[in-house]
DNA sequence: CTCCAGGTCGTTG
DNA sequence: CAACGACATGGA
């Protein structure tokens, strides 16, 4: 990885195992805007970010070193070797072949905890566009102006602090429907430091799925999300709709549960099952898998 | 119109 | 413990 700075802009030369489209488009991150291909806004860090591939370079637009080095290279991933991290999946395992090349440029970005919880309760039972629109205008109610960018006002995520005074009817007039409750409840939680990113950094795997179910609305499938996109737990395996078609179709040839699938994911792909799992994920999605049989 | 979406909860058998 | 409907909202 070769880093330059030239005109208030970073320049990342030679990075493998990167693509900044399937990166953000993989369904772990909502808050982008796509420009045109290979080219980016995103919100992130409290920040907007625009962003472009050109080959091998990646474009930091008017990004400082500083910024970089503390930011962005942490978000991204970047320090990851995922040239190992395919080689030892696919190693074990021809079936990832074909989901690992097609999307063999995919990052799992280091997002917010308090981000994800949110994101991730709004997640349920909704559609990827959907679930978009819903953390964007919660961001630009409740968040603060952080710029402007092609004729568009960006607004931060909001703090704990603010969408902790946030009601349910209010969650509910942003399209949360069902949900909002739960959210009510969520903020509530971290506010009061029953659930936080420093409480769970240091527990087990097992603990953290416990304190994280403990929140309504909070299932097994969304606290996998959050310790893998929040948590940087890189052997969690959030089991959906598609993870479920995926495995069915590619491991078991018949209609199994969830559990089932869990435990073999757990067993077969170890310590990289997340990285297992995005690939797998996006893969199916991408090629509108259909169930078994 | 019907069906389903990066699920979870509460209720039944 | 497994199975099943309800839950808001919007797009196919």
């Amino acid at each position: 990885m070769k880093i330059i700075e030239k005109n208030g802009n970073i320049i990342v030369q030679g990075l493998r195992d990167f693509n900044i489209g399937q990166t953000l488009e993989c369904g772990q991150c909502f808050r982008f805007d796509k420009i045109c291909e290979d080219d980016y806004i995103l919100v992130a860090k409290g920040r907007i970010l625009h962003i472009e591939q050109k080959e091998d370079d990646i474009i930091f637009y008017d990004t400082g070193l500083e910024d970089f080095n503390l930011i962005w290279k942490e978000y991204f991933d970047l320090n990851r070797d995922y040239g190992l991290i395919k080689k030892s999946l696919l190693k074990k395992d021809k079936v990832l072949q074909e989901a690992i090349h097609s999307k063999s440029g995919v990052h799992i970005l280091n997002q917010d905890f308090f981000e994800m919880l949110i994101t991730f309760i709004i997640s349920q039972n909704k559609q990827i566009p959907h679930i978009k629109q819903i953390v964007e205008l919660i961001s630009n109610r409740y968040g603060e102006k952080i710029g402007e960018m092609c004729g568009k006002e960006y607004y931060s995520f909001p703090t704990v602090e603010r969408l902790s005074k946030v009601s349910e009817e209010e969650f509910r007039d942003c399209k949360a429907g069902f949900r909002a409750p739960y959210l009510v409840n969520a903020c509530r939680s971290v506010l009061e430091g029953r659930v936080t990113r420093d409480k769970l950094m240091n527990q087990s795997t097992e603990k953290v799925l416990e304190i994280l179910t403990s929140i309504k609305g909070v299932g097994e499938k969304i606290a996998n999300c959050v310790m893998l996109f929040g948590l940087s737990r890189s052997e969690s395996f959030p089991v959906d709709v598609w993870i479920k078609r995926v495995m069915e179709n590619l491991y078991f040839h018949e209609e199994t549960k969830k559990d089932i699938i869990k435990e073999f994911a757990k067993e077969h792909f170890g310590e990289y099952a997340g990285f297992a799992q995005q690939y797998l994920f996006y893969y199916a999605r991408d090629n509108k898998m259909k169930n078994v049989s």
